[in-house]
Order: structure tokens, then sequence, then C-alpha cells
DNA sequence: AACATCGACGAAAAGGTTTTAGGAATGTAC
DNA sequence: GTACATTCCTAAAACCTTTTCGTCGATGTT
């Protein structure tokens, strides 16, 4: 049925076959259709069951020439696969009303070259703004060149402070952690994370030990262990805090997938979760954290709201003064049974 | 720096700007830039020169409008979040060569309202084909409505048979599984899987049983184990295996979530993997299967694969005749520690 | 010297839409 | 019957690029 061209004879009908169809000129055409001017309701009418005929669609091409205006967004991201990117990428969708704006999705693969590439595509293709979504929460270099349009950088903030950031407050997901452990009753806190190189770990760190200071506490081994994100490290690093520290009552983890390996160790050493040891973990990654044993307590950065407020925010650069303005949004607790209040 | 619009007052410059500054007329500008027709060497060097000071990029609206070709080409997904979408995703977006064909993506969210809506918008920018991202392998509605440009259905195959549809091989994923268990040495193989309502438990089902009929077997409590994809079903069903038929040997998860689950039962109840078990799972979700206790064989589908194939069958169907023609893909197995050969 | 050939370039049209300025009715007041 | 306002509609320009065809000058041929 929709196999292919249905009318192949038929390019797509245009203003001037509707115009003909409804006996009126494209120019009357035009304002029935877009409901401006000064233009009889009959005569309306009859435009509209025209367009309807012929299942007319405006050439957003030509309509775009015009106006200057394509409403059109590019997307620019470093990673698809990783799962950061696609969260806000679904907020930023969002933002854009179903129809009004289409986003152009390119992968630059973490390739600088491979990015200006995607960049210059997308200025010859004039999209009306640009979202840079980094992987990492380290800064990462503005988009050089002559940029014509407002330009947005998420999760990955521009090293450019006169650039437009939207990140998220990663010391405050720290603090956020160990305060919701500290709720809990628990004093001796051990701190588990990915590699030091990355930014997001040494902020998390940062907030946590500001917590633990808060509370005139510090963090059991005194430092964070610095690892790999994943659950081996995990599961290494439980067995180093335990072994170290035995009186350690509860261990905050820079992922949901440490926190996934440090789990598997505890339960191996026979340690009950929540009871006699809380976890938490970080990012609240839905496939990991809500089907460990127990399901794990997390923080969520609400990545899909900052994609949200990244495209309201080019929106407003796009028409109107872009004034660069970074903002770094709070993150949330979600609560599973890995900890639970004291008691 | 690069903050919004570096040149306020210029609006992105036009062939006519380059022409003037290399000081001929906008055509020999035009056939000096893409290389067309008779223009002396030195002539060439001057327009491309004033490009490059203009840092000029062609207008592909006003291209696009001449030609009927927008280079442009339209991503229907039903489900960002779902990880099946993204590595289709990504491999259709590789098929298209950087910066030739751009992808306009957009998320239907599995509504049928949203997604004639963006097709709508899509057609109105005059993409030049459509792809069509299932979630599911359940046979999917073919899009509604007049499509004047070709569209090629990936993962879920399209109900209409005249349609393109690209899709995974599940009943010979099933079948290559247990085949590998065999090739294990393993006899007792039991099934534990998803919803019966997918297509894809019921294929897999199906290709894991001719498998073990073709072997002289059956499969250890004569059908699959029907439940959820989840964790939690694998560590209840594994219980139940094991339970009720103690000399199984084998167990083909319908999923690596699921396979995780019954991972962590069949490690509870002492019986050691793969000594005593083997098991493997189904998707080779890296993130799930690659950090397990042992690290999990998989069935990979190979859907980056598949998006790549999806973008060059769009590709050869926009210039050309569409040819109706389904294809369907063969999986692989992806060996790590949780099955062995025999020994 | 007259003419054909050829290479290099320019003028103009086309593509579909929106908008501005103006034109053709119609009706009203004298 | 003329002057004028009102209402609805149309012609034409503009957006930017590509392509076709024609022009013009120079070179080679007789």
């Amino acid at each position: 049925m929709t196999t292919g061209r249905e009318n192949p004879a038929n390019r797509a009908p245009t203003l001037t076959d509707v115009a003909k169809l409804a006996g009126v000129s494209v120019a009357t055409a035009s304002k029935a259709i877009n409901g401006r001017g000064e233009v009889k309701a009959a005569t309306r009418v009859r435009v509209l069951e025209a367009a309807e005929v012929l299942s007319f669609a405006p050439n957003a091409l030509a309509r775009g020439l015009l106006s200057g205006r394509t409403g059109t967004v590019g997307l620019l991201t470093s990673d698809l696969e990783g799962r950061f990117s696609i969260p806000i990428l679904m907020g930023a969708e969002d933002a854009f009303g179903a129809g009004q704006i289409s986003v152009f999705l390119c992968d630059a693969r973490g390739d600088a070259i491979r990015e200006m590439h995607h960049v210059r595509a997308l200025l010859s293709r004039r999209v009306d703004g640009l979202i840079v979504v980094g992987s990492r929460t380290d800064p990462r270099p503005p988009l050089t060149g002559n940029i014509p349009v407002p330009v947005v950088y998420v999760y990955a903030p521009s090293a450019d402070p006169d650039d437009i950031s939207i990140t998220v407050d990663n010391v405050g997901g720290g603090r956020l952690a160990v305060d919701h452990l500290l709720a809990c009753g628990r004093r001796n806190i051990a701190h588990i994370t990915g590699e030091a190189s990355f930014q997001a770990a040494r902020d998390r760190a940062e907030g946590a030990a500001a917590a633990l200071a808060a509370a005139g506490l510090t963090m059991v081994g005194e430092r964070p262990y610095y690892g790999s994100w994943d659950e081996s490290w995990g599961r290494a690093a439980a067995r180093m805090v335990v072994g170290q520290h035995p009186e350690v009552d509860a261990i905050f983890c820079g992922s949901d997938q440490i926190a996934r390996g440090v789990l598997d160790t505890l339960r191996d050493l026979g340690r009950d979760v929540p009871g006699s040891t809380s976890v938490i973990g970080f990012d609240n990654w839905e496939a990991i954290a809500a089907h460990s044993r127990p399901r794990l307590t997390s923080i969520d950065m609400n990545l899909q709201r900052l994609g949200a407020v990244a495209g309201q925010r080019l929106f407003t650069a796009i028409d109107g003064v872009a004034l660069p303005d970074s903002e770094e949004f709070p993150s949330r607790v979600v609560l599973r049974e890995s900890t639970v209040p004291f008691g």
C-alpha cells in the first residue's frame, strides 16, 4: 500500500495547485491557510477544502528560504551509546513542541574533526540553533569557527564562560547522597567512585567531603577510593574498604554500576544491606538500580529536565539577545531499599 | 568568543557576496565552487579564496528547493530510552556519510497520533526518505496516509508485506544459543524468557526448540518459562527450574537481564557456572553482560549493522525503484565465561 | 581578410512560499 | 452621477542557488 511513492507522476502538491483548485490566487491561498490578512470566510473555507483534498503540506524549504527561520535545530552529541545523552536528547525533543521544531541529530563520536564536519553541514542547512551535549562533565572546548546561531552546551559546559551552559550540580549531588546517609543514622561513610580524571568524580567527592565535614565527620579511609566506573571496581574496592575499615556502615558509590559491585561483595561477606551497611548509587540507571537485591537508592541527575531547559534556553536565545547565562541544576535522591532510616 | 552571533549585522554570506568579492557573476561562482562547467583555473582559485574569506556555506534550502532533493532523512523511533533504538540509530547515522545526509530524529513515544504529527512535519520538510524503528519485533501497522517518499522499517517489520522491512532473525538467534550450549556438551537445557505476548520471545523459543529437536532432545520442563524481561523473573524462574529439574545443566535466557537474575540464583544455590550449569543471555547488553560473575555469554543481534543496512536500503530506494524486499539478519554468539566448551 | 571553433563567462529562469502595495468591486453620501 | 471609504483579492518581488543558453573575445583555418 504505502510502499514507496504513491503517485509516481505527482510531485508534491504546491500552493499553486491549491490556489488553482480553489479558484483564487496563490497570495490568497497563502493567507487563507495561514490565517493572515483579509480573506472572506467563504473563500477561506474553499481554500482549506482544496488543501485538504490535495493533502497539501507547505514546503518548509521555500518558507525557510524566505523567512530566514527554518524551525530546525542541530543536536550535537559525542556519544550516542552513552546513557547520558539519551535522556538529555529526549528532554530537548520534548521542549520543542511536536512538529514545530525538528531536530537534526549528529553524533560526533568524540572526534573533533567529525564534529566540525557536522557543524558545517548543520549551518549549511540553516539550523536556527545548536545544542551540544557532552559525555563527561569536564568543560569542553567551545565550537570553533564563525557560528552565526546561538549555541547551548549541556552536561559538559563550554570552557568559555561567555557561552551558555546547562550543567549538573555534582558537588550538590555528592552532598545530597551523604546527607541522606547521615539522615539514615550512618556515621562511618566510605566513598567508592570512578576515575579521578573525571571532573564529575572529583566534584561528587568534594560534595561528599563537605557534607561529612559539616557533620564533624571524615570519610572512612580519609579519601575517596578512585578507580573505574564499573562493577568489578565496586566489588574489589568494597572488599578493600571492609577489610581495612570493618566499622564502615555506609558506602556512597560514584555510579550505579559500582554500587552493584559493592552490593555483590557485601552479600558475599555476609553483611546485611541495609541492616549493617547502607549503599547509595549515582545516576539512577533504572535497569541497573531497580533490579538489584536490595533495590538501589540512587542520585538522579534529572537529565531529561536538563535537556528540556537547554531547549527552552535555546529558544529564548534564538528570538532575542543571547545573554550568556550558565546554570547548574540540582539532583534528587531516589529512595529504594538499599538505604533506610535508622532503626 | 563564539558566543551567539559573531556578526549581528551580517546575515549568512550568500553566493552573491562571494561572486562580488571575486569579481565574477553568481553563475561563475556557483560553477567554480561546485567544480562544474568551464571555468578558468585562475578564476576558480579566486572564487574559492573569496568563499574561504567569507566562510561561505551554500544554502541547502535554496539548493533543495531547486533540485527536489534535500539530503535529509527522517528517523522515526518509538522509544528513545529503549536500548534497541540507539544502536540502530547509530548504524543508520553511519550509513549516511558524515555531512552528506542529515538525520531528523523524532520520538513518537509509542503514540500513533504523535507519530502522524511527526510524519507530517517531516514531509513538510521534504525529507528524501523515512526510517521507522520499532521497539518490539512484532509487526507494526504501516504509516498511514499518502507518503510520497520511500520508507524502511527496522527491527519491527511493517505488517504490510509490500513494505521494506529489515529485521532480526530471532528464530535463528534461539537456534544459535541452543546450538552453542549443545556444543558445550550440555544436554538438559531450560529456556527462561520474557512475556509470551512478544513475538521475539516466541520466535527465540521456537528456534531453541527446533535446535533441541534436531539433536533429539526437548526442553527441560518441556516448555519455555515465560515471564517478564527483568532480573527478578530470572531469579524466581531459576529457582523453579532447579527445584523441579535438578538435572538442568544449561539455561538459555531471553534477555541479559534475566540471565543476570539466573546467575544470582545459581550462585545462591551453590551451583557453579559454568562448571555445573552454563548460562547464555540475549541482547549482549554490554553494561549488563560484561560485568557479571562470571561474565555472560550472549546473543548479539547486530543491531548497528541492521541500522546501517536500513540506511543503505533507503538510499537505493530513494534513487531508484523501491522494490519491496524484506530481509532478516542473523545474530551471533559473543563468547564469555558463563559457557565453556565441554571439558 | 573572412570565417569557423572554442573557451570562458554572464543573463535569466526556475523552484514554492510570504508579503507588500495596489487594484477592482461594492456600497455610501452628496 | 461623482467623490470616497471599505472589503476582498491579485500581481509581483524577494529569498538563494543551479543550470541552460547565449554572448563575446580570442585563436586557428582557409
